[in-house]
DNA sequence: GACGATTGACCACATCTGTAGTACAACTGT
DNA sequence: ACAGTTGTACTACAGATGTGGTCAATCGTC
């Protein structure tokens, strides 16, 4: 299925919101866009059209309006970007890239504890487990 | 100064370059990049023009030819777009960045003890700082 | 049943990106 | 001094992106 989907990054707050919702209609997103963006209903529509172009997001009709659910999972948007992310600024490195999130984050003790568990799995193979 | 470069993917290959070398013409960076590019050396050209444009370069004449320098450093660019993908892509929450590369990632053991000796100096505040 | 509000379809338009081509000047070898 | 080589300047052009307008169908309301 539909591999490399480029999303950009207007529409990643769309999608944001669609994946979150599971399922909405455009004035739904509209609504929820409007405390954080500043865009016209229009953009977020055209931005909604885009969408489900790109074949990131599909619709049922509903009456009158559309319901928009996602086409694509989060996971795979976000691993996709991410490794196209680490790609282009760390060359593909991603001890590089965890060190400099790391160093330029201000975690609070919990988190960092929770990475430090979270790796101590990653270090022992015999917990890897489920490739 | 000069806050915000958009420096696009293919711009970031000529950076890299660029910051790796300190300073170089465009005939050296198109040989670097011809390794792992399949670009025109018009291409390299017009991006080198595209990002002095975007004062992300400075150049000195010699001779005939530009030496090229860094305007910006490669720090503040890795900032830059590090915040800007966090924000985009795991609306600003870096421990959920974090775990995602984590888990993503094929973390050879050695990095893995890197970044727990890492973490552990971000743990407590006593150890922080000291460079 | 006409009317305004809502909604999707289609259109627009400037800018950014990827990817080059053309023109022209300077340096170099003969 | 002239031609080839090399380098920069200017131009091009399609697709992506941000941003939003126009139009016509539809839906609830008076």
């Amino acid at each position: 299925m539909a591999e490399s989907l480029q999303i950009s990054p207007a529409e990643w707050d769309v999608m944001a919101i669609v994946w979150e919702s599971g399922s909405t209609t455009a004035a739904d997103v509209i609504a929820r866009l409007s405390d954080s963006h500043d865009w016209s209903h229009r953009t977020i529509r055209t931005l909604l059209a885009r969408l489900v172009e790109k074949g990131a997001l599909k619709y049922t009709v509903d009456g009158k309006a559309y319901i928009y659910r996602p086409a694509v999972t989060r996971e795979q948007c976000v691993r996709q970007e991410g490794r196209s992310f680490m790609n282009k600024v760390f060359g593909g490195d991603v001890g590089a890239l965890l060190v400099h999130f790391v160093e330029d984050a201000q975690l609070s003790p919990e988190e960092v504890e929770k990475l430090r568990q979270l790796l101590a799995t990653k270090k022992d193979p015999r917990r890897r487990k489920s490739q």
